[in-house]
DNA sequence: CCTGCAGCCTAATGTCATTAAGTTGAAAGC
DNA sequence: GCTTTCAACTTAATGACATTAGGCTGCAGG
């Protein structure tokens, strides 16, 4: 399936062309023949690589979610803390994002919205990505660190909810702002939401040490 | 501009087949003809009353979306409290979109993510549905209800991310479950995020006053 | 040398959205 | 009552695309 010489570089100069593509004019307003000679080729020859226009448009995410699932359990090695991975699994989304644009643009606003979405390959991906946010909730939850009685799922929609919504508008805006601009209020916010009583007490007792005990700098970095 | 007989009603005829039409079966597998037929028409007889098939996909919810807005006022008339307004900004939300699906699909599953979607009409009423929130969050913080040093537009970003997310996930599980289920949970968690130290404490003290007090029933209402 | 076939190509073909160019029927002017 | 006008329709084009058909071509394996 992976084996062949000269075809998987005509296939991935489709991919390339069709991915800066979509990403600039849109789905609907890409035609074939632009994809085509943009890689070379005749229409026709695309038809031997792809089963058409739709499965471009569903391959290019697939290997971007593929990509950032695997990227995530290695980032995640070694961490401990709910709230370190927390803010390790969104700012490593948000990383994957602001690095190729062009294909979160695909996920974000052709896919994830698409009907048949949930049909997708990709969506067994995206379903594990949301599971592990359900486990750090958990953990979390054992640990002390967040609220015993949250409900894990209405945390995730939250989670996932605000992180979708920053980067569609990210890129609805044409990619204008730096993304993470706002995210460490953000995330601050989502903290409250998310941490026990004791959690936020011991958060503001160390707060009120470090101000005390000296030099208060401006950042929340740490 | 509203003042044809006959034409007001074939307008209206053409509108309730397309609006049915996109959201069954989407926007791009509904036909210029299936609309037309639907509607009992020629093709061309509708290019008399649309600009063309794009210009049907954004007068529906052109009209939605004011609704909404004009109801919204209503609604909150005679409210007082931040999240008091929040929930009933909510729950409003949740019930149009629930009360008319085939609407909310088009506003959600095609519209707001589309790239041109900031150059419509729509996006006017939109940008002033997010306004109300601003307002509800500076008076929240100035009556002490939520945090005084709180980024009203973080809070935002989580609120109408959260609230789109819901929507948009019930509306690609085609409505299979009733919309507000697990909207109460995460209603809280919001408070949570965005309450001021003193308004949890009074909240928690209430609690323990009622299970003291005697009957502790199930629910959270009230 | 053949054979097979991957990788291309040049036309079709078929499905739409959108226009062109007329009908028709009824209100408006005389 | 007769013509003019015009809105609301109609039946063909027209043109843009996606997708197929059918055929070369060059080279790997016998």
């Amino acid at each position: 399936m992976a084996n062949h010489r000269k075809a998987e570089t005509t296939r991935e100069r489709i991919i390339e062309s069709a991915r800066s593509l979509f990403a600039e004019n849109g789905y609907q307003k890409t035609t074939v023949m632009d994809i085509s000679k943009a890689a070379g080729l005749s229409e026709a020859a695309l038809y031997d690589h792809f089963r058409g226009k739709e499965d471009l448009l569903l391959t290019i995410p697939d290997l971007w979610v593929a990509e950032l699932l695997e990227g995530l359990d290695e980032q995640m090695f070694g961490l401990q803390g709910a709230f370190v991975k927390l803010r390790k699994y969104l700012w490593w989304n948000l990383r994957r994002v602001e690095h190729s644009p062009l294909d979160a643009k695909l996920v974000y606003m052709f896919l994830k919205h698409n009907a048949s979405f949930m049909d997708t390959e990709v969506y067994g991906n995206v379903k594990k990505l949301y599971a592990y946010l359900i486990n750090i909730f958990e953990e979390g939850k054992a640990s002390g660190e967040i609220k015993p009685d949250m409900d894990s799922y209405a945390a995730r929609s939250i989670f996932i909810g605000t992180m979708d919504y920053m980067i569609t508008r990210w890129l609805l805006k044409d990619m204008s702002y730096p993304l993470l601009e706002s995210m460490e209020d953000v995330f601050e916010l989502l903290v409250a939401a998310f941490a026990s009583k004791e959690y936020l007490a011991a958060q503001d007792n160390w707060r009120k040490t470090r101000l005390a005990s000296g030099a208060a700098q401006t950042g929340g970095e740490g």
